[in-house]
DNA sequence: GCCAACGTTGGC
DNA sequence: GCCAACGTTGGC
């Protein structure tokens, strides 16, 4: 079991949507790091779901449900997708604010490459910021 | 809306 | 293959 974080514009696709749709293609990566780490994750693993823009916070867990498939929206070059599928909502939301003002998430994407989109986390990662959502799994 | 950080492109 | 210029992302 692998844990990892993704990004998304709220007004572009939120969690929220991911609820309402039921499942959904994680398309139009286009960043070499972030296809990468698209690439390993494995069906099972658990993503958690951060608003960037607005927002700011994390909302969610989604869910792997397909592994990587080449990506039917790009047009040219070696993209990939991953189908999610909701998993569990925050009892409360992550702040960016919280995260980055605790000490043992100041290694991860968020904090040090703000502008990556897919990132891995460790797992006492993940289960800090569960634990900051006072969610259990 | 601004700007810093980063990735990508393209000329040499 | 280097590096300057440009575009994009995303926090503030």
């Amino acid at each position: 079991m692998n844990y990892w974080l993704v990004k998304s514009e709220p007004f572009v696709f939120s969690y929220d949507t991911l609820v309402a749709e039921g499942k959904s293609m994680w398309e139009g990566v286009r960043n070499y790091q972030a296809r990468n780490n698209l690439r390993a994750m494995k069906e099972g693993d658990l993503v958690l779901f951060y608003h960037s823009n607005e927002g700011l916070e994390v909302v969610g867990i989604a869910q792997v449900i397909t592994e990587h498939y080449p990506d039917p929206t790009a047009e040219k070059g070696d993209w990939s997708v991953v189908d999610l599928a909701p998993f569990r909502k925050l009892n409360k939301t992550v702040t960016l604010k919280a995260v980055k003002a605790t000490p043992e998430l100041q290694n991860i994407g968020l904090v040090r490459n703000p502008r990556l989109s897919v990132m891995p986390l460790e797992e006492a990662e993940f289960q800090k910021i569960l634990e900051m959502g006072e969610t259990d799994i």
